[in-house]
DNA sequence: ATGACCTTCTAGGAAGGA
C-alpha cells in the first residue's frame, strides 16, 4: 500500500502535472491540499479516468483537500469537531478496506498562522488543538491511521535551511513546534523520521529568491503514523521530481510504503 | 541588492500563501 500527501496549489491549474505523477508514481492513495476550487470544481474526470475514485471537501478560492484512492472509499468525514463549524475546508477523511480490516486516512491542511501578530496565529493554533482532540479518538479505535498533509510546522531545525531566521515564524515557533509535539506525543510516528535522520529532507521551496534551484527548502508536509500503521512502515521518500517540472507547485509529495494490502 | 513568486477573483490590484 503506497500512501502520498502533496499541496498541489491549484489542482485545476495542475491537473495534467497531477495524472503524469499519479501515472508514474502508483500511489493507492494521494492525500491532495490547497486544491482551491469548490466541489463542483474539481476535475474528477481526469482523476477517475487514471483510475482513482476521489473524495473531495473544497471551497471557493482557498485551501480545500481531497483523497484519491485506487480501492473503493468505504466511509468519509469531513471537518474537525470544534466550538464552531469551520468554515475553511482543511480536513478530510477516508476509511478503505483491507485484508486485515480497515485502514484510515486523513488529508491535512493546517493553517499557516503568519503574521503571528494577528488572528491567523491564534486560530492555527486553535486548530492544532482541535486536530489533537480529534486524533485522541481515533487512536481509541486501534486502527492503521495514516494523518497525512501540509501541517505548516517545521518539526526542527534540522529541517529548514536556515533556522536562526524562523524563530519567529508561524511555521517553527516555539509554541508551533510545542503543539506539533503535543500531537506527536498521543503515540504518532513521523514517518520520514522513522526512516531517517538526515537533515534537509525538504518537501516545500519557496517560488522566489531560486530557493529550489539553491535548494533552500523546508520540511513541512508530513505523515503522521499510528502505531499500527507505523508497524507496518516499509520505506518512505520524497519524490522531488515533479517540483522539477514545468509550472510546479511550490512543494513535492511525500511517499510512504506500507506492508498492507487491499481487499 | 531595499532586487527576485504564484494563484484566485476578476479586470486592477487585493488577498493569501510560507
Amino acid at each position: 500500500m503506497r500512501i502520498a500527501t502533496w499541496n498541489i496549489n491549484s489542482v485545476r491549474l495542475r491537473i495534467d502535472n497531477l495524472v503524469r505523477w499519479l501515472k508514474s508514481a502508483e500511489p493507492d492513495l494521494l492525500c491532495l491540499q490547497e486544491i482551491k476550487c469548490q466541489n463542483e470544481q474539481f476535475p474528477r474526470q481526469a482523476i477517475e479516468d487514471a483510475g482513482y475514485n476521489c473524495v473531495v471537501h473544497g471551497q471557493k478560492s482557498w485551501n480545500g483537500v481531497a483523497i484519491l484512492s485506487r480501492h473503493p472509499i468505504e466511509d468519509t468525514h469531513t471537518n474537525l469537531p470544534g466550538s464552531s463549524v469551520d468554515e475553511q475546508s482543511r480536513y478530510v477523511e477516508a476509511v478503505i478496506s483491507t485484508k486485515d480490516g480497515v485502514l484510515r486516512v486523513a488529508s491535512i491542511y493546517l493553517p499557516n498562522g503568519n503574521p503571528v501578530d494577528t488572528a491567523k496565529y491564534p486560530y492555527k493554533l486553535e486548530w492544532m488543538d482541535r486536530l489533537t482532540a480529534h486524533v485522541r479518538e481515533r487512536l481509541l479505535l486501534e486502527e492503521p491511521l495514516v494523518l497525512a498533509g501540509d501541517y505548516n510546522v517545521i518539526p526542527a531545525a534540522e529541517d529548514v535551511h536556515n533556522p536562526a531566521s524562523w524563530t519567529e515564524d508561524a511555521l517553527f515557533r516555539r509554541e508551533t513546534r510545542d503543539k506539533f509535539n503535543t500531537l506527536l506525543n498521543l503515540g504518532l510516528t513521523d514517518a520520514l523520521r522513522a526512516t531517517t535522520d538526515a537533515p534537509g529532507q525538504y518537501s516545500f521551496w519557496d517560488y522566489q529568491a531560486g530557493a529550489w534551484q539553491r535548494n533552500l527548502g523546508l520540511r513541512i508536509d508530513h505523515l503522521l503514523l499510528s502505531s499500527q500503521a507505523a508497524d507496518r512502515l516499509t520505506s518512505v521518500h520524497i519524490d522531488k521530481e515533479p517540483r522539477s517540472w514545468d509550472k510546479p507547485s511550490d512543494h513535492t509529495p511525500v511517499v510512504a510504503d506500507f506492508a498492507i494490502e487491499a481487499r
